[in-house]
DNA sequence: ACTAATAATAGTAACCATTACTATTTAAAT
DNA sequence: ATTTAAATAGTAATGGTTACTATTATTAGT
């Protein structure tokens, strides 16, 4: 992979923040910098990016979501405010009850718990 | 909301199955008994269905999938033949350890495990 | 049963997130 | 410097879903 000014300016944007951002999010964020980068670029950067393991990609409903942080983790999503917060839930143990109970190899687990934040 | 012989097709259609279908398969199963039903029928019913709590939708990534089963549960989802198994994983116990740890109040419960089922 | 009110429909257009295409630009190896 | 191919901007196309509108059909009141 070759170096790019605007690859290298989407991740910084992405490492630069614990807000879950969405592609366009990142767009917007980006064209202060590249007032002419292209939506396209942003997508075909922020997969790019996420093949090669450095950042992270799920889905928050039928959206993209784009996450620095590429330790296996689940997220809180508050129902009132939207934040999503990042935890860690899962555990080596479900992972061997799941084998236990349902004889299915786990190797991916993507939980999201929506409810009420702290905040409120 | 009024009796439709559509809506009862879609319902039937739904929870005749265990295959978590998309709105896609739903409708051209419906076509089969309607012929010309449309697209935006089934997506309003579906909708509709879902609000009264008769069904259920959870993303498959980015694309909805219906669901029988309004009971809260949780997927196994097979990475080899795309297969989606009902399972029950979290407990009250889990909720009480998201508020014990993070001080969420938890309502709701998304997880997918991803991995092999037992037919490989 | 008949009628009036209005919910639901079919068909189509619009929408939004994402991907594909193409001519041009740019990184980097020679 | 020149060459080669990866990356880009800009735009078109795609796929899933929702919105719009004229028409049809259910149901409540007579």
């Amino acid at each position: 992979m070759r170096f790019s000014k605007q690859r290298e300016l989407i991740k910084n944007i992405v490492q630069g923040t614990n807000s879950h951002p969405t592609a366009y999010w990142i767009f917007n964020k980006a064209k202060k910098k590249i007032s002419n980068i292209s939506l396209g670029t942003v997508y075909r950067n922020l997969n790019k990016l996420n093949k090669d393991g450095i950042i992270d990609i799920f889905y928050d409903n039928n959206i993209a979501r784009y996450d620095w942080n590429t330790v296996s983790h689940d997220h809180l999503k508050c129902n009132k405010c939207g934040k999503i917060i990042d935890v860690k839930m899962h555990t080596k143990e479900l992972q061997k009850e799941v084998w236990k109970q349902y004889k299915f190899e786990a190797d991916n687990f993507e939980i999201t718990v929506s409810g009420i934040c702290n905040n409120h």
